[in-house]
DNA sequence: CTGAAAGCGCTTACAG
DNA sequence: CTGAAAGCGCTTACAG
């Protein structure tokens, strides 16, 4: 199928399709509708050029349960500008690593990536010109690179006051590793505490990791103390799991004898028993948002602002009561 | 970049550079070299010609929680085979369908459907010669569609033997819609009944929906009666979290009073309360294998088998017991 | 092994 | 408005 064969058929020239098929000017409208006519009954397609009708999505590992919600986001976008989702995983960090190289191979028109990108790495796609953003930053970044994240710090503040609000004195934060955003969070409980006169414990902060397990951990150590905590606040989902775990064998009940507010908001969380409060990150608003600051950045456009947060929100279920009197 | 700039860094002529980046032989290992250093060095590609190196995953709709298992297996081997995975989303059963032909548009290597493609949509992609593979088909397919599943009636058949062997005799299942899969799960319960020697008694069988509430009120149903089954199997694992709800709000407790068996072996799943036994379908599996075959068909490989099922296993957890002495 | 020449699919500048 | 001609980036067939 060529245009050579399209013009035949239509009875035209080759640089008369030629026209048509770029949207010159220059051809009568009987001509051109005709030739569109033929183009469409054949099928015909321009070769892709330099620059692929792509947006590539990269996950450093394809297996967080926000994944999904995130390629939503992103295909929504996309398809409204008719452009298609590349999704692909890992390789950004391995040594072997061929696949920046594979990315910029692919000539996407943006890219975006989840949690990290390198130094070495922006600096191979800004040498390329491709533009990219980077999706819910776990490090800081210079400030002449674009990201997409969640209010975090808000986040972390209205699930501590919703904490405070209720009656409780003695709340507990699991949060993560040195992550900017769990520094945030853990920033937020933090500054909720001290606008309601209250002290931050150090005792009663946990620094650990973002999963179940140690989520479960914690919450043993910090449930068995004779002065155990009435809530807690943990930095995501997983720990808050391992949290319901742990109140569990321990033979506490929650929301009666224990308050637990997680953060993320993943679905499976709303099914749990009972269902859990938990802080509302709108991953798939972050992902719109972030395709389209890539796009316009892949369209040239001068932006004003580079980065920004999308507001989180408490969703209130049935993980938090007032704390009973002792 | 073009092939003619090669050329002139390296002193050789165009076609000399050309036969290096296709292959071809007639060229000193020494030139080779040089020119492929070149290459690499200025990052010149060729131009993407008719087909792209992509597979396209086209999901209905991108929020069941098995679309990230089914991307990291698609994109396992995508990878291998230095191809991208574009994954799209609906608009495939759309009116204003666009979709299709936009799929076509980026002329893709193959094309993997999860759960449908119509007959029209199978005619346009063949008629462009794009491969495709059904992942998982819910209706019945001509021969000579190609397609991967799960062998749904084993897994039926494997969950109601566990049961029975515990020493149950009332066990319900609650099925789905009439969708293939379904039936064959149905299917492996009642004829692993027969093979003990039991009858299905049809009051133990609910047809109803594939949902978390649907699974709920089926079970308020069944478990209400003065003679209530002593293990329930559901034909997903939303549904089993329907039935763990019912449960708990009648008092009875999981395994002890009721044993419960799933279907899918979602990763949520292992974390309720108590851990969900269920029939693990191997989605990540499942996709390399459809995309392999997809690829295969894009070679234009001669298959002998256009159609093929991957083992289901049982994940014995914690909801099923032998039934209390009645 | 190498590259001059012809050719392919497409676009652009321009003569009619 | 139309298309002959020149040109571009690439490949192929072939002479040396």
């Amino acid at each position: 199928m060529t245009i050579a064969y399209i013009a035949e058929s239509a009875g035209v020239s080759v640089p008369t399709v030629s026209k048509v098929l770029n949207g010159r000017s220059g051809v009568s409208d009987e001509t051109r509708a005709r030739v569109e006519q033929l183009i469409h009954q054949h099928g015909y397609r321009k070769p892709p050029k330099n620059r692929s009708n792509l947006v590539e999505l990269v996950f450093r590992e394809l297996e967080s349960m926000w994944a999904v919600e995130i390629i939503r986001g992103v295909e929504r976008v996309a398809r409204k500008n008719r452009i298609g989702v590349l999704v692909s995983e890992f390789g950004l960090h391995d040594t072997s690593g061929t696949t920046i190289e594979d990315t910029v191979g692919r000539r996407p028109r943006c890219v975006l990536s989840v949690a990290q990108l390198s130094e070495a790495e922006r600096g191979q796609l800004r040498a390329r010109g491709i533009p990219f953003v980077v999706f819910d930053p776990i490090e800081e970044l210079p400030d002449d690179v674009p990201f997409v994240g969640a209010t975090n710090w808000r986040g972390g503040q209205a699930a501590t006051r919703h904490l405070i609000g209720l009656g409780h004195r003695r709340i507990a934060m699991i949060s993560g590793p040195d992550h900017a955003f769990c520094l945030a969070r853990l920033s937020g409980y933090t500054s909720a505490l001290a606008e309601a006169g209250l002290p931050t414990e150090p005792r009663l902060v946990v620094r650990t990791q973002l999963t179940r397990e140690h989520g479960y951990e914690a919450a043993r150590e910090l449930l068995s103390r004779p002065d155990r905590p009435t809530a807690v606040f943990t930095a995501n989902d997983m720990q808050a799991v391992g949290v319901y775990q742990a109140a569990r064998e321990l033979g506490l009940r929650v929301p009666d004898d224990l308050s637990v507010v997680g953060f993320d908001d993943v679905p499976a969380v709303a099914w749990m028993d009972p269902p859990l409060t938990t802080v509302h990150q709108p991953l798939a608003e972050m992902a719109s948002a972030a395709t389209e600051l890539a796009l316009a950045l892949g369209r040239g456009e001068e932006l004003s602002q580079v980065g920004l947060e999308i507001a989180t929100t408490l969703t209130l279920r049935e993980s938090t009561a007032p704390p009973k009197e002792q």
